[in-house]
RNA sequence: GCCCUCGUGGUGAAAUUGGUAGACACAAAGGACUUAAAAUCCUUGCCCUUUUGGGAGUGCCAGUUCGAGUCUGGCCGAGGGCACCA
């Protein structure tokens, strides 16, 4: 018998598979369609085995549903706009389009590798201009649509690199390469109007019936609308401000007022910046920096002014105005009604200034005396100390009743607010898509020409440069348009916008005109599944679903729709940290154990080695393993094998160089029983058929499609583990008249998971057809002998084959017949029994 | 602090959705084959009993039910998300 050879099979599967472009979405629109897609890679380098586990999944779904007959479109791209590609050619003296290019094509490579069932005539790469032009052009789509502004904003600014950080680059407060402090400050940006869309947004999370829960509730907590009241203050003091505006969820509250705070960005602080104890006040709060952490670590201070609002409500009851460093100017109005008494963080600021607490809800338990004592009480009760809404219950009742009150007399109205803000996209940085705007010698705005697109980004500059490297450019900041020289924006977008829209790109990946053409996207989208890391569970996916409505926006042709009809999060590769004496961290090639407890350095096998916590394979901490390795070690299909076989592929996986082994056995093991059942086929001695092996391939059909259809791929792994046993076991005792039928069938269903193998397998034996995926022929399902449990109070005590569909009278005569029932029962009476249809009989005995 | 998810053998996990708990696999121990090793195959798995057999058992405590890993309430623990959002 011969081994496997993985290597000349892959090799020569992958090669039959390029040279018929198998993968090749079909162009006949009148076919079912299915749109397989997995989150595109960013060409880091290499990939790891997060890809691998990514790619199989979405390969084992794809191949299915290619075998169901969907026209099936799988296509791969590159996310190869981004920072570390900045990085890294800043640091090695590179071109950062080399690096990416070069990262593609070894990337590309190792993909290949893996047997992935790609289109690769769809590959599209978002820093090439033919895609970015379109992206380009979107952008002008969006600024006449009136979805694209400009606007101040604050970002964390590192003085000494002069540049921007993003949110992850600042660590404790401080720049993460120089070691700097980080500051606020102000930049003209633009932005996308998302938060136009957060009511559509939030609706349409409902129709997503195919998404994780938690993803689902993650967004909408992330748009986080909430039900309130917009009232107007009146201001007393010496400033020619008399009103400020203030967006509360808790208005019933009114009559427990004890300050008005806002935000030091508040057009207001303009009367305060001559005065040095504001100013003081206002660097104390934005050297807090920007990143959420650090504002919810900080201490909740104020600044007095001399100022005095009127409660609309009781215009007797005038209270102090203060600027606060926990009001934020970008909800709301940035500015808050302090109830202290009622909410925690009121509470906290008026013990610190020693402000009047008023007790004006209580504990529905509690009598009108009550009062707030060490915190704030925020649940729901009933209203005291507040004319008339007193006794009402609140929530409900009590602030229906305050709007009422305020719209009646003028003071303020209903209002729905939402926490999602607007999308800053312009990025100070160089490896992004340039932004199609320019600025004439008055600083207007001028949209570069549609016919001059793509702005393409300028090659091989410095990098070695302060702030924006694309500042330094000074030919190419020049642009003549109409006639008159401008200068061009030198700033680039998010790379999220790149993702935002490379789903519909890759309908049509070759339309010149337009980023895509309506017809592809009428049939191919939505996606039908889509495959990523929970990483990705907000910003990518909310931005995603937003430039589907932006498009839609004031475009009868295009349908809003939401891009991904389902969605799937898989969890990480895990792997156990090692490190050494002194703290470092050892990868797991450089460390050994004999025992698997006790780990050794492999370069002085005396030193220990200290054994850390499973966590996700990272380059920093070392945990890795070099998917290129494995693969030419063991071949991509027990690769692929193994990194579905352990875990639900939602839940994190812990690497196992023995499970990868034990995969790589399956296949070899696998290969050997194949050549016994070709020899047994070709036997054409036995005759007759066999039912044991046909209704066992049937019942495996029912559930392999079933376990697939639900994402269930580590439970199939185990079915063909079952198969196999079977089989080896039974394979000699096997009538061979439909054994090729049945053994076809359960190679198809193997198929997905292991192409290569079972492509050789089914390649022996010698079938002309196009292989389908197998149904379940019901007859074969139908038994006529099941397996019956007795239970006894409740409790298993006895298993009985026997006949199915017995009248309840004959299956207990039968029952109390069985040796061991009849010993326990022994003539005791049967008080009553509870019978589940060809399955268990529970019989009650005092 | 709020929201969400999850707790099953030494390990990763199954369990037709309220009906045989631990499928399948990894590891371990014992055995078979072998001159030996590797490879392969078989058996075992908590407690009591020599065996036949019996019992306990799905984080903990209650409840509903003929019957609970699955449903309800409370508690404990782990993971993830959000957070001065007014």
């Amino acid at each position: 018998m011969d081994r496997y050879n993985f290597k000349l099979v892959e090799e020569k599967w992958q090669k039959f598979w390029e040279k018929n472009q198998t993968f090749k979405s079909g162009a006949d629109k009148n076919k079912k369609k299915f749109y397989c897609l997995e989150m595109f890679p960013y060409p880091s380098g290499k990939i790891h085995m997060g890809h691998v586990r990514n790619y199989t999944i979405g390969d084992v779904l794809a191949r299915y549903k290619k075998l169901q007959g969907f026209n099936v479109l799988h296509p791969m791209g590159w996310d190869s706009f981004g920072m570390p590609a900045e990085n890294a050619a800043r640091e090695n003296n590179l071109d950062p389009k080399d690096w990416t290019e070069k990262n593609i094509s070894t990337m590309k490579t190792q993909l290949k590798k893996l047997g992935l069932s790609i289109d690769w005539d769809r590959e599209i790469s978002t820093c090439s201009p033919d895609y970015y032009k379109h992206q380009q052009n979107f952008f002008l789509e969006l600024f006449d649509k009136g979805l694209v502004y400009r606007k101040e904003n604050y970002v964390n600014w590192d003085p000494i690199d002069q540049t921007v950080l993003a949110n992850e680059q600042v660590i404790d407060g401080k720049g993460w390469r120089s070691g700097a402090q980080v500051e606020r400050k102000k930049l003209s940006q633009w932005f996308f109007n998302i938060s136009k869309f957060s009511e559509q947004l939030l609706d349409g999370l409902n129709n997503l019936s195919e998404w994780p829960n938690k993803v689902k509730v993650m967004q909408k907590n992330w748009i986080g609308k909430s039900y309130g009241c917009e009232i107007d203050f009146k201001i007393e003091g010496d400033l020619p401000i008399k009103n400020i505006k203030c967006y509360t969820t808790r208005p019933d509250t009114l009559f427990g007022f004890s300050f008005l705070a806002l935000s030091v960005d508040h057009p207001l602080s303009k009367y305060f910046e001559k005065n040095p104890e504001f100013q003081n006040f206002k660097s104390e709060c934005s050297k807090t920096g920007t990143t959420e952490e650090s504002i919810a670590q900080a201490e909740k201070i104020g600044f007095k002014t001399n100022l005095q609002a009127i409660n609309p409500i009781d215009p007797k009851m005038k209270v102090p105005v203060y600027f606060a460093n926990f009001v934020l100017m970008d909800y709301g109005f940035g500015a808050v009604f302090g109830c202290p008494a009622h909410d925690q963080r009121d509470f906290e600021f008026a013990k610190k200034y020693k402000l009047n607490i008023k007790t004006v809800v209580r504990p529905e338990d509690q009598s009108d005396d009550y009062l707030v004592k060490n915190a704030a009480f925020e649940e729901n009760g009933v209203m005291i100390n507040s004319s008339f809404l007193n006794g009402l219950k609140t929530p409900g009742e009590a602030i229906e009743k305050s709007i009422d009150y305020l719209t009646k007399n003028n003071l303020g109205k209903k209002k729905i607010n939402f926490r999602l803000k607007d999308w800053g996209i312009s990025r100070q940085r160089y490896w992004g898509c340039p932004i199609p705007i320019a600025y004439d010698k008055s600083g207007n705005i001028v949209k570069v020409p549609r016919k001059m697109l793509p702005i393409k980004l300028p090659e091989k500059i410095n990098l070695n440069t302060k702030g924006n490297p694309l500042d330094h450019q000074k030919k190419w900041k020049e642009i003549k348009i109409n006639g008159e020289i401008c200068i061009l924006d030198t700033d680039t977008l998010d790379t999220f916008v790149d993702s935002s829209w490379y789903f519909l790109r890759f309908c049509s990946p070759s339309e010149n005109e337009y980023g895509f053409d309506s017809e592809d996207i009428k049939y191919w989208m939505p996606v039908d599944q889509y495959i990523g890391g929970v990483e990705h569970a907000i910003l990518h996916l909310l931005y995603s679903r937003f430039f589907m409505q932006a498009l839609a926006f004031k475009n009868s042709n295009f349908i809003p729709t939401e891009p991904f009809k389902g969605l799937f999060t898989q969890g990480m590769v895990c792997h156990e940290t090692y490190k050494d004496e002194n703290n470092n961290w050892l990868s797991p090639d450089e460390v050994f154990s004999e025992d698997g407890k006790n780990f050794f350095e492999n370069k002085n096998k005396q030193k220990k080695v200290i054994v850390g916590p499973s966590e996700s394979m990272s380059k920093s901490k070392k945990n890795t393993i070099d998917p290129e390795r494995i693969i030419s070690q063991y071949g991509a299909d027990s690769v692929r094998l193994f990194i579905l076989s352990d875990s639900p592929p939602e839940k994190d996986v812990q690497w196992s160089d023995q499970g990868m082994i034990a995969s790589y056995k399956f296949v070899q093991k696998f290969w050997l029983l194949h050549q016994k059942i070709i020899e047994h086929i070709n036997k054409k001695d036995i005759d007759g058929e066999d039912n044991e092996l046909t209704i066992y391939t049937n019942k495996l059909i029912e559930k392999f499609t079933q376990s697939l259809e639900k994402f269930n791929l580590n439970v199939i792994i185990a079915y063909l583990h079952e198969t196999y046993n079977f089989l080896n076991k039974e394979i000699n005792k096997t009538k061979i008249n439909n054994l090729k039928d049945n053994y076809l069938k359960i190679l198809t269903l193997m198929f997905p998971l292991l192409p290569h193998l079972v492509s050789e397998c089914i390649n022996g034996l010698k079938i002309s057809d196009k292989i389908k995926w197998p149904s379940v022929e019901k007859k074969y399902l139908e038994e006529k002998f099941v397996n019956i449990v007795i239970q006894i109070n409740g409790k298993k005590k006895s298993l009985i084959k026997i006949e199915k569909d017995l009248e309840d009278k004959q299956l207990i005569e039968s029952i109390k017949k069985d040796t061991k029932i009849s010993s326990i029962l022994n003539n005791k009476g049967i008080f009553k029994h509870i019978i589940v249809k060809n399955k268990l009989v529970n019989l009650i005995i005092k």
